[in-house]
DNA sequence: CCACATTTGTCCGTATGTATC
DNA sequence: AGATACATACGGACAAATGTG
């Protein structure tokens, strides 16, 4: 049984929130410092995360305001 | 004109160079070793560079193998 | 306009582990 | 056994954008 990298658990973990309606379309995501703290990893490994869900077109990054959530209009699909 | 990051940029050259064929579905890319050295970044950016092209299902990566190219039909799409 | 704090952006280097050949 | 290659995570350094006072 394979473990899942932690980048991309937390990706998992966002999209599931968002899914749930946890965050809405437009809602700032906690900044990099606050999702390493509560997810006690590193910000680089945070940083990751943010990189593969601006490729999923999940989030948009903003320097200096921060990452908010793309409606799901852009980026749900099946499979 | 903003100029584009290197993990962009590379990423957007090899997409284009499947796209003219200059590397066929299943094709094996260049190690990270060898990808960094041809465009004189760190290891560490090229990892970017096939993080955020996995995540656009563009390649699989395979560990002690190397990374290879998937089927367009997966991941082509007009956007 | 300026100073400052906050936040993300990019890149680099290192360490360790695992898979393959 | 050894060499090669990817996998993951961490930490640091500096830049750039933003917002506030």
């Amino acid at each position: 049984m394979p473990i899942t990298a932690d980048y991309i658990r937390i990706a998992d973990e966002i999209v599931a929130d968002i899914r749930a309606g946890r965050f809405a379309p437009g809602a700032k995501l906690p900044s990099i410092t606050q999702l390493a703290a509560t997810h006690k990893v590193s910000p680089s490994t945070v940083k990751q995360v943010y990189v593969r869900l601006e490729a999923l077109r999940v989030i948009r990054r903003h320097q200096g305001k921060g990452v908010f959530v793309n409606d799901p209009k852009l980026w749900m699909r099946e499979p």
